[in-house]
DNA sequence: CAATAAAATGAGAACGTTCTCATTTTTAGA
DNA sequence: TCTAAAAATGAGAACGTTCTCATTTTATTG
């Protein structure tokens, strides 16, 4: 006996018809009548049988599979995301295939045609730079991790990166720091140094210098560089905004290699609450995004716009961050070193 | 036109049968002619066709995806592992589900019924604790991470642990070390114990010193509480191999904490390689394991398996571990402190 | 220009579900 | 006990491919 078995074969052991056994073994139980039931139940138990996803799906044009399209698996930012996509959909029935881009378009363009291919039901996806006209054309639900400014039509899930920034900055005021550096990302896609940082020197009516503000690309290298040229100023700063962690870590260890002591001579704080940033020496105060609830929100959005397909209305979510207090962020010295 | 077009309709524009658009579109476009086969391409590409992987699945019993089921998505060991997989197996067409099953069984379970249901065409997995046996009935080819010997009659790819260990202690012998702790894992998973640490000191004649090994779970926490206790012994090592980084991470937190400079003081070495390792001061020496190579082979296990159905025969790889330097070993001092 | 071989194409079943509609069986009311 | 309504079940099409086998078209040879 080699073929697995089907309805057919579960239909001919109960002696009933195979519409009967459909039934029983999916959504309508309830029509059948307790005797058949039970003697269905028993013949699909005695050969085994389990259902084939495929075939159904070729009747229903559904799958329950959905998509999580992420640039970059291997930081650690995402695997939390990811998790938490993945205990919502599952919770519902749902499989959720996770797709790494690595940051490249010709990755990105041959994930949307296996979702096209093989029908998802929905997708969730960080952009890399697919216009999303392009991806409109999958005719599917859409939420969109981040990014929600750029395309108010479509459902979003990020954090409120604003926000954070505010409390990173305001933490510092509330030391006592004054005169306080961004090494910021880059500008085309965050808007950190805009929005908050100079919001907040026109705020508490604080000089703006454009020395104290340094563009970096999210990597620890850019960090580094970023932070001897801060600490060459004639005046330094006393503290330094870093748009995540990685720069941060970056900047922090060029701070130790010039003597500087952190957070005794000047403090950093970061963003994003990687893994890693309670690892340093000091461990990292920083802005925590709450990764794993983002994850859920865009499952839970994405589930609702598949199950609702033309009542669902869109939803764009900006989910609160977090100051996370470490060892990295104190109050200023009254005299500066050397 | 609400309905996607089908290999139907591509058929009725390009005036052929649908036998013959399947031939030009999938596999086998020799067998027609060129001025047929070009106008079904542009039929097709009129349309916009996109094939139906569900209904071609249905028919082939074919899915092109294969799972990949791990432990713990959010450490960063298997996000690598899982690009070498995605990387692999993308590039010949296949689609990879990444299942994160958080050590519990009750997920993999489910997992594995997906798997059945879903009919897909292979597994990688890192097992929580599904007996072997259970695995073999959903007769599709599968590869083992890690758990080598335990199953000795299943394809695995897993690293050298063993002799990554002794490169480990080669290293602290060749830099001078002749009393070196080991902070082990859970002896019942690993043996690093056995295998290596006991081998090498019987190799060198040294006197294997029972307080010089300690046993922990691989966590920080691990770490930190074993090295307090090997710190307060009578006569400390003058270096400490862990079973992982984030043990070391944690030994390294205490020593530093106890006043101990790493490397002047005491040395210490890790395993694994994982990112953090990097951001420590001083930053760790570690034994790297390959964990995009190991994902890479096993998913070339996989496939090789898929496709040669019967004739491959079972591989079991054992991946070399490679010495990574950096700042936490140095030679011993002469006199130890205070 | 037949006769034959080779190449190109078509007809239609099969994969295993779901689901509509028709039919049969059961129940309730008189 | 008969009739009408309700409940339970069955027959069979449909989903969109792939693939075998049959048929038609084209090329080759004497």
């Amino acid at each position: 006996m080699a073929r697995r078995p089907t309805i057919i074969d579960v239909a001919k052991l109960a002696g009933v018809s195979k519409a009967t056994v459909a039934r029983v073994l999916n959504g309508q139980e309830e029509l059948v009548k307790e005797a058949t039931r039970e003697r269905v139940n028993l013949a699909a138990e005695q050969l085994g049988y389990v259902r084939n996803a495929i075939a159904g799906s070729l009747r229903t044009d559904r799958t329950y599979v959905v998509a999580l399209s992420i640039p970059d698996i291997t930081n650690p930012f995402w695997p939390e995301v990811a998790r938490g996509v993945q205990d919502t959909t599952e919770a519902e029935g749902y499989t959720t295939v996770i797709v790494n881009t690595d940051w490249k378009s010709d990755r990105e363009q041959s994930m949307l045609n296996m979702v096209r291919r093989n029908r998802f039901d929905g997708l969730i996806i960080n952009v890399v730079d697919t216009p999303i006209t392009e991806l409109e054309k999958l005719h599917i639900p859409i939420v969109l991790l981040g990014a929600s400014n750029q395309y108010p039509k479509v459902n979003s899930v990020g954090s409120d990166t604003a926000g954070g920034a505010e409390l990173a900055l305001q933490h510092l005021y509330d030391l006592g720091h004054r005169r306080i550096a961004l090494i910021s990302g880059l500008s085309r896609r965050y808007s950190i140094r805009d929005e908050s940082y100079v919001a907040f020197h026109a705020h508490y009516q604080l000089r703006l210098d454009q020395d104290l503000i340094v563009e970096g690309d999210f990597t620890r290298e850019a960090g580094y560089s970023a932070m001897q040229k801060l600490l060459k100023l004639e005046e330094p700063p006393t503290a330094v905004f870093t748009a995540n962690d990685s720069i941060a870590i970056g900047a922090l260890k060029a701070a130790k290699e010039q003597g500087w002591r952190v957070p005794e001579d000047i403090s950093i704080i970061g963003m994003d609450d990687i893994h890693a940033s309670t690892v340093t020496s000091p461990e990292l105060t920083t802005i925590a995004k709450p990764k794993y609830d983002i994850g859920i929100n865009a499952a839970r959005i994405l589930l609702n716009h598949i199950e609702n397909k033309t009542q669902a209305k869109l939803e764009k979510l900006k989910m609160d961050c977090e100051l996370i207090v470490r060892a990295s962020t104190a109050a200023p010295r009254k005299k500066m070193p050397n």
